[in-house]
RNA sequence: GGGCGAAUAGCUCAAUUGGUAGAGCACUGCCCUUACAAGGCAGGGGUUACAGGUUCGAGACCUGUUUCGCCCACCA
């Protein structure tokens, strides 16, 4: 424990009326004060100007991570935003997240030995819902636990009903224009989900594999064959051709004749085809419409049969005859053992594949025929395209601007439906007698076309992006022409993860532009990934997650959010760990028990405030000696000009999203110069009598306490209210409360250089008493030589520096011949010699080191500056400005040099006197 | 195969239009000094991945090289 003296005989008598810093107290209260209070909602009435971000919704089937966390960005926006008085809105959601959420409920379900078959569709969804009911708002809970000040009022869901019917409406519309159209063809499709999936959802992945070479018997001369290279032996079943390049001089006779088809028996063509590569492989290669991306091509170009040989779940079917029923991997095996037994298979090679898996749940796609619904992109791209192009929307770190473009640019049609049963339903209906297709907004009663009465509704739901690309409008309440589009759209901002660029930013980008003709957000920040301490991705099975409310509990949701805004730069991950957040956790309680002395200094007498006049620049120049503040002493005009300066840095920071640069800003104003220097410098005057220096302090600490809590706020909204209450004089919530505004008159930048004299002197003293380790109980006694101004200026601050350097006297002297009579230890500084008497303190030995390091410290940079003045070109060609600083510090050095070496002979002289 | 990004102190990252590298954490020493030991004061620590080039001057600009990460593209 720690032990306090008792200092009530002491001039100042704290009177301790904050508690210690206990995050855990003081969140949840404030939490609820905003939201009780309304601060987080917004109106459609307001005549301010409006700044609406979207926050991007959680999956319903989510917990919180540290992904989620980082929205934190958005909330200090927001805050900093609603600060300056606009009429800010932040609107929650969450996403039904199609594939995901049934993969859970179905995971669920199958731990009781059940699949959604066994229910059947009604039944399957009224599960669903129940999950969702019971996990999708946990996740909202959460976040409140954050601080996000988000308007709860217009929660929206993309499955509610006003979102739903925004989905059918979208989807009809483009339907009409002929820009949703439905297709056979191949798709990628994951064969455990069962359902097509978009380009987008399929992950590459290099694996280890071999290449196969097959002979196939030619038809005209069954021991003649001809080899074809291959990676996937099992489709073999399903090839309609051979192809070669039609310039090989090795295959250009067998163009044109046929070749039998182990195993199954069946005769396909040797067919001609530019796209082959004649170096790869054998230089032929099986053609397998049905299984193959570019073999389906190749298939249309030349008119070749499609023949499909998997089932929905990649098992063989009745196309693959003796095969039927086995799995992908049995089928491989099996054909392979039997084209070796018929000598058939030439060799097998090592070969890298490039295999692709389900985003989802990590199976092997398979490319698969069937008919889907398609979104045809090319015209939408374009309009974002353009968009981006002409800066309408900003990309914010700007390098993702290629990456953009080279998508759109590049985009292919988008297979939209999903056989799934958790999602917007595909709102197209079939007509049993023609055929036909009717697409509706609502359930149609005849068939468009023959009007007939016998329709059914096509089973498929829509990719789950499909209605999130609807997020910034929809939640607005489009397609109804509300005041909340009026006023809120476009948002000012997007900010996500950079993983979802294509996903979801790109799509909303184009569906704004079609529907709402305006972009969606004027900016689009993409936050970095987290990532561990180690660099590695957070996640369940590498056991190294955060979870964020576990930090909550631990540190504050403050702590967590500052570390997370100072952690987040321009780079594309960020690393987060504990140690980072306790480290923040830390600053918090700096915060706080700073603001506990300022107002035990504010509190001794309450300030005189002139009649309604509240605000604290009134009350500042009402009680200044002169009205801008320049006949304020040094301190204060100094902690003025920092704060100023520090406002502005934050708020141009703030402005161009580096909002690590601004915690930055603030953590090393806030900690190193209010705490290490200011305050201070004002224990001596609150601890004297000078009532007249104590009323000044007030006013100016009272300032600049106020604006370090405002400037504070976005950052750290807890912790900054409840110290704003703990101020005398303060009403109004600091949520509402102007952000500071940077005053060039409050900027003085002699403080800075006058400053710099005084902590010079302050720390000259502190390292010799550091490096000689003398303990800071010791006072010590003083020698300053230096010109008649410095003295004068060190004359007028002597107390202040006399408190800090805990110096007990200090003496003025006009040269330096005093020095012969006893051991000093010597410091120089700002064209000052500072002197420590060391008499009967430490042992010359050490003071002799010190001084031996200093020097050669001194000469190492002398050396460097000389060599580039004595360097003609340099003294020539670079800046006079740049030569004359060098000039002026070799000046400078030379002298901290003789004095240094004369210090040292001067020691030696008392070693050998000794 | 194409593109993007990164490489700086033991670790994580900074460094405004080129002016000679700086924080936090960690480390070492001293210290319960009347806000804070979740603290104070002081200190040590760098051939800026490598090789060239431009320049009076390069962590920054140019050209290569190496290593790592990510994205896009399905040479079967």
């Amino acid at each position: 424990m720690r032990l306090r003296d008792n200092f009530s005989d002491v001039g100042y008598k704290l009177s301790m009326q904050l508690p210690d810093y206990n995050p855990a107290q003081i969140e949840l209260k404030w939490q609820k004060f905003w939201e009780e209070k309304g601060y987080f909602k917004a109106t459609t009435s307001s005549k301010k100007k409006s700044y609406c971000i979207a926050l991007p919704p959680p999956n319903v089937t989510g917990s919180l991570h540290m992904g989620h966390a980082l929205y934190v960005i958005q909330d200090a926006l927001i805050r900093w935003k609603r600060m300056q008085g606009f009429n800010t809105l932040w609107i929650p959601g969450i996403d039904h997240a199609g594939i995901a959420t049934q993969n859970v409920v179905e995971k669920e379900l199958a731990s009781d030995g059940k699949s959604r078959h066994d229910l059947g569709r009604v039944e399957f969804l009224k599960r669903v819902e129940k999950w969702k009911d019971k996990h999708g708002s946990r996740i909202l809970e959460q976040l409140r636990y954050l601080g996000f000040s988000l308007d709860w009022s217009r929660l929206s869901y993309t499955m509610d009903e006003i979102f739903s019917k925004a989905v059918v409406e979208v989807f009809v519309r483009l339907y009409k224009e002929k820009l949703i159209y439905r297709g056979h063809r191949l798709i990628n499709w994951c064969p455990r989900c069962r359902t097509a999936l978009s380009d987008l959802e399929v992950e590459h992945e290099e694996r280890k594999s071999k290449l196969w070479h097959l002979k196939y018997p030619l038809k005209a001369n069954t021991f003649q064959y001809i080899t074809v290279a291959t990676t996937r032996p099992e489709t073999m079943l399903g090839d309609t051709a051979v192809a070669v390049h039609p310039r090989d001089p090795r295959y250009k006779k067998l163009i044109g004749t046929k070749i039998i088809l182990p195993l199954m028996q069946r005769e396909i063509p040797i067919i001609a085809d530019e796209k082959v590569e004649r170096d790869f492989g054998s230089g032929a290669v099986k053609v397998t419409p049905a299984h193959d991306f570019n073999d389906f091509e190749m298939g249309l170009r030349h008119g070749l049969q499609q023949i499909s040989i998997f089932n929905d779940a990649a098992c063989l079917n009745e196309n693959a005859g003796p095969y039927q029923g086995l799995t992908r991997e049995e089928c491989r095996l099996k054909v392979l053992e039997e084209l070796k037994s018929k000598n058939l298979l030439e060799k097998e090679e090592d070969h890298l594949l490039n295999i692709s898996l389900c985003q989802r749940c990590q199976s092997v796609v398979e490319p698969h025929l069937s008919t889907q619904w398609f979104v045809s992109m090319k015209p939408l791209a374009k309009l974002a395209r353009e968009a981006v192009k002409l800066r309408k929307i900003k990309i914010i770190p700007s390098h993702w601007d290629k990456t953009f473009f080279h998508w759109v640019e590049n985009i292919q049609d988008w297979c939209i439906s999903r056989q799934l049963w958790w999602g917007h339903r595909i709102p197209a209906w079939y007509c049993d007698d023609c055929n036909s297709v009717t697409v509706a907004t609502s359930i149609p009663t005849q068939c468009f076309h023959c009007k007939c009465e016998k329709l059914s509704q096509d089973p498929d739901v829509l990719d789950t992006w499909f209605s999130s690309a609807l997020w910034p409008f929809a939640t607005l309440g489009w397609p109804q022409k509300t005041k909340e589009l009026k006023v809120f759209y476009p948002n000012s901002v997007l900010e996500t993860g950079h993983d979802i660029l294509f996903f979801w930013v790109a799509r909303m980008i184009m569906m704004g532009l079609k529907f709402m003709k305006k972009v969606p957000f004027a900016y689009v920040y993409l936050h970095p990934l987290i990532l561990d301490k180690e660099g590695r991705k957070m996640s369940k099975s590498s056991g190294n997650v955060i979870d964020p409310l576990d930090v909550t509990k631990d540190y504050g949701a403050d702590a967590l959010r500052f570390a997370l805004l100072s952690l987040t730069s321009h780079a594309r991950s960020i690393r987060l760990s504990l140690e980072e957040v306790g480290g923040y956790r830390n600053f918090m309680n700096k915060i706080w028990n700073a603001a506990k002395l300022s107002l035990n200094f504010l509190d001794s007498m309450s300030l005189r405030v002139p009649k309604g006049r509240g605000n604290s620049n009134v009350r500042f120049f009402g009680l200044c000696p002169l009205n801008d503040g320049s006949d304020l002493s040094l301190i204060h005009r100094w902690i003025l000009t920092r704060l100023h300066q520090t406002i502005h840095s934050v708020q141009k920071a703030f402005e161009e999203f580096r909002f690590g640069d601004s915690a930055h800003e603030l953590y090393q104003f806030i900690w190193y110069e209010f705490c290490d220097w200011y305050l201070e410098f004002l224990k001596p005057v609150f601890y004297g009598t000078d009532e007249e220096a104590k009323m000044e302090s007030r006013v100016v600490l009272d300032h600049v306490l106020r604006n370090i809590l405002k400037l504070l706020h976005p950052f750290v909204p807890h912790i900054s209210e409840e110290l704003w209450h703990s101020v005398p004089g303060n009403k109004m919530p600091l949520i509402v409360e102007p952000f500071p505004k940077a005053q060039k008159k409050l900027l003085f930048s002699s403080s800075l250089r006058d400053m710099e004299v005084l902590k010079s002197a302050i720390l000259a003293v502190r390292n010799i008493r550091g490096e000689n380790n003398i303990s800071p109980s010791t006072k010590l006694n003083i020698v300053l030589v230096c010109s008649k101004k410095r003295r004068h200026f060190l004359k007028c601050h002597l107390k202040e520096f006399e408190f800090l350097a805990r110096v007990a006297g200090t003496i003025f002297e006009k040269n330096q011949d005093f020095k012969k009579r006893k051991l000093y230890a010597q410091a120089h500084f700002l064209g000052t010699d500072l002197f420590v008497s060391l008499e009967g303190l430490v042992n010359i030995e050490e003071e002799r080191l010190r001084l031996a390091k200093s020097l050669e410290k001194v000469d190492q940079e002398l050396m460097q500056i000389n060599s580039r003045l004595n360097n003609e070109s340099f003294v020539s060609k670079a800046p006079k400005r740049i030569v004359d600083e060098h000039k002026q510090k070799a000046e400078e050095l030379m002298s901290k040099k003789e004095k240094l070496t004369a210090a040292l002979e001067k020691l030696k002289v008392s070693v050998l006197s000794s």
